[in-house]
RNA sequence: GAGCCAUUAGCUCAGUCGGUAGAGCACCGGACUUUUAAUCCGGGCGUCCGGGGUUCGAAUCCCCGAUGGCUCACCA
């Protein structure tokens, strides 16, 4: 029977109204069962639902609650019909029981009221609490009341979803039948508790800084454009957090934070979403060697707090998060893993000759610098397993770092390395209005030599300095590599609820 | 942006040499009052990602396109 075929009520047009989509035999089976509700006066939407328990609460505390009558509310999972009685799994937040359904206890027309039910229902019970002969925790269900009829069904209940664009587009569905997945953004929301919890504690004020930009700023990255009508002018989204987080430094802000979103023109991959959530910290009266500090300890403290463990595995590596963890300057790391010395005065033409005769793509604005940067990515970055800090980064390449007072070619600056991927960047902030002046002219150099992600000049972000910032440490982490690697996530993907995707069609 | 791979039922997947599509779960009908991916009997499912081409005949071969995945590039 094509129930497109058939004469329509009014009820039926408006279910089929919201689709042009082909109606599978599922669906037209839930919305028929949908009418003959509508038909006969019953909600199929329900409201609110006065619950006593969670679902694990009654597995967890069987003991007290034995015997006893409780009301819970959660989806059907799966359903195991006996005839004139049936087990039903349901779940909620905390997870999932399984109910008890009978005919002599319901009553025969209530109970085939329930097996009319479809996986994906959302029903309110009540009922008694007991173990079954094989020792299941259960329901006996007392009193029925459909409160979401689930007009599509869900995946195969064995074999979950796996299709893992239907998995991004459409998560809520990921988050029923994967309990992995859910898992997974509840340790990033904890993560992210711990975060706060840790720094709050220290005196850290958390802020909230424009997202829209005149100026896009803080790091080397093309940003995001939009546009204001009214004023009719070009914003960018952020790229980082930094400068106006520096501003409230000098304002007086002394321990200041932000953990939120910044955008990225840049290209997609599975440690890289155009947005992606960033914390960014300052400290006044700290520096790098602080920041540290403050980074192993801070995140340590979240691993302890979030898996109850500082050695967790990653994609089968064992990685100790114990502190201290390791320091290493990047030329030190060169020397080591490349074997190349590149400690000696050099001219920027001869480092960039030893570059070309080690096959790596140069720039026509590199110098010195750059190269050494370019050594480092090229022979180090993914040899760094273990937590690493990495210090020392070229001036040219940090344009907000303060210079190394022995060795101006450097900066007082790190980057956290675990898994060998970026995790954090870090710095003694440069508070010199004037050194700051002459490196974003620099960086202007470069912009016009063609490097597109070369620092804008930010003249008030200058003139903030100009008042007078404290000496301060600055720290960066990406969130959401965090959250990848507490959570053995191998893709951002895996830790953002909504990644980025194409639309279809 | 480039290369490689994938896309078949609601879901997970098979589909041989090119001969017109299958399984499990789910669904539909029936039996079943302590099951655990319940079981048993019976049944149907489809824009084979889309569009073109080759061929007597295309899920299968060729071309173009869409989306996704991986790798690379981009990303200090």
């Amino acid at each position: 029977m094509f129930g497109g075929f058939r004469p329509m009520s009014d009820e039926r047009q408006l279910i089929n109204e919201t689709s042009e989509e082909q109606i599978s035999e599922h669906m037209q089976v839930r919305k028929d069962k949908l009418k003959a509700m509508l038909d006969e006066g019953k909600n199929p939407w329900g409201g609110r639902y006065e619950k006593t328990h969670d679902n694990l609460d009654v597995v967890e505390q069987f003991e007290k609650l034995e015997g006893q009558t409780v009301s819970l509310a959660g989806r059907i999972m799966a359903v195991r019909g006996h005839g004139k009685a049936s087990f039903v799994d349901i779940m909620d937040r905390s997870g999932k029981v399984q109910l008890h359904v009978k005919a002599d206890l319901l009553g025969e027309d209530n109970y085939k009221e329930f097996q009319s039910l479809d996986l994906g229902d959302i029903i309110g019970i009540k009922g008694k609490v007991f173990k079954t002969k094989r020792g299941e925790v259960t329901v006996e269900v007392l009193e029925a009341t459909l409160l979401a009829k689930a007009l599509r069904p869900l995946p195969d209940k064995f074999h979950g979803l796996k299709d893992v664009d239907t998995r991004y587009r459409q998560r809520y569905i990921d988050l029923i039948v994967n309990p992995e997945v859910r898992d997974t953004f509840i340790k990033r929301t904890k993560i992210i508790k711990a975060i706060r919890e840790y720094l709050d504690e220290r005196g850290y004020l958390e802020v909230e800084t424009p997202v829209m930009h005149t100026l896009a700023g803080g790091a080397a990255a093309r940003p995001f454009i939009t546009h204001h009508n009214a004023l009719d002018m070009t914003l960018y989204l952020r790229i980082a957090l930094e400068l106006h987080l520096k501003r409230l430094v000098v304002g007086g802000f002394e321990r200041v934070y932000e953990m939120s979103r910044v955008f990225r023109n840049e290209g997609i991959s599975t440690r890289h979403n155009p947005e992606f959530t960033m914390i960014e910290l300052y400290e006044a009266y700290s520096d790098m060697k602080g920041m540290m500090e403050l980074t192993e300890n801070m995140v340590s403290y979240v691993a302890e707090k979030v898996l109850g463990t500082q050695k967790i595995n990653y994609q089968g590596q064992e990685i100790d998060l114990t502190p201290p963890w390791r320091r290493i300057s990047m030329i030190d790391a060169i020397k080591e893993y490349a074997g190349i010395d590149l400690s000696g005065q050099m001219s920027d033409s001869e480092a960039l000759e030893l570059a070309k005769a080690h096959n790596l793509e140069i720039e026509p604005s590199w110098g010195y610098g750059h190269v050494v940067n370019a050594f480092f990515e090229k022979y180090c970055e993914e040899k760094l397993i273990q937590p690493t800090f990495v210090f020392g980064h070229p001036l040219a390449i940090s344009p907000l770092a303060k210079k190394d007072e022995k060795d101006p070619r450097f900066t007082q600056r790190f980057e956290l390395f675990i898994v060998g991927r970026e995790h954090a960047n870090a710095f003694s902030e440069l508070n010199d209005p004037i050194d700051q002046k002459e490196r974003f002219l620099d960086q202007l150099k470069e912009r016009e030599a063609g490097n597109e992600e070369a620092h804008v000049m930010d003249d008030d972000f200058i003139t903030a300095l100009e008042y007078g910032m404290p000496p301060t440490g600055g720290l960066g982490i990406g969130i959401d590599r965090l959250v990848m690697l507490l959570t053995d996530s191998p893709s951002i993907r895996d830790v953002i609820l909504f990644p980025h995707m194409r639309p279809r069609e």
